[in-house]
DNA sequence: CACATGACCTAAC
DNA sequence: TGTTAGGCCATGT
């Protein structure tokens, strides 16, 4: 499978890139992405960058939640739901605070 | 170039 | 513990 990076801006090509290093059932925080491309401040950006990209099947964006290991979107289908179900898949146990 | 928006984070009430 | 306010960065119009 390979991407088309021309479509993407350099940062985003950053942060796909960072997200694919992220080993299985393991989950990063947009914070921790952005420190990784060399940006800390850029969380939101990061974000950003996650919700344009075309090829979520393929970018492991449900590997990346919220400061609180909390998801706080998905763009893909099913959206919040999906992602819960492929991060249980990897065998990442996720804690549910708020039922 | 300037304004407005968004899958965020931190602090304070 | 839950909600509100402010700040930061990149993208799109």
């Amino acid at each position: 499978m390979k991407i088309n990076w021309s479509k993407y801006t350099p940062f985003q090509q950053k942060v796909y890139k960072a997200i694919l290093k992220i080993p299985k059932g393991q989950v990063w925080t947009y914070k921790q992405v952005a420190i990784k491309i060399g940006k800390p401040r850029a969380a939101r950006a990061v974000g950003h960058a996650l919700a344009r990209n075309q090829d979520a099947p393929f970018i492991p964006c449900h590997r990346v939640v919220g400061s609180t290991g909390k998801m706080v979107g998905y763009s893909a289908s099913g959206g919040i739901r999906r992602k819960l179900e492929i991060l249980k898949k990897e065998g990442y146990k996720i804690v549910i605070k708020s039922r």
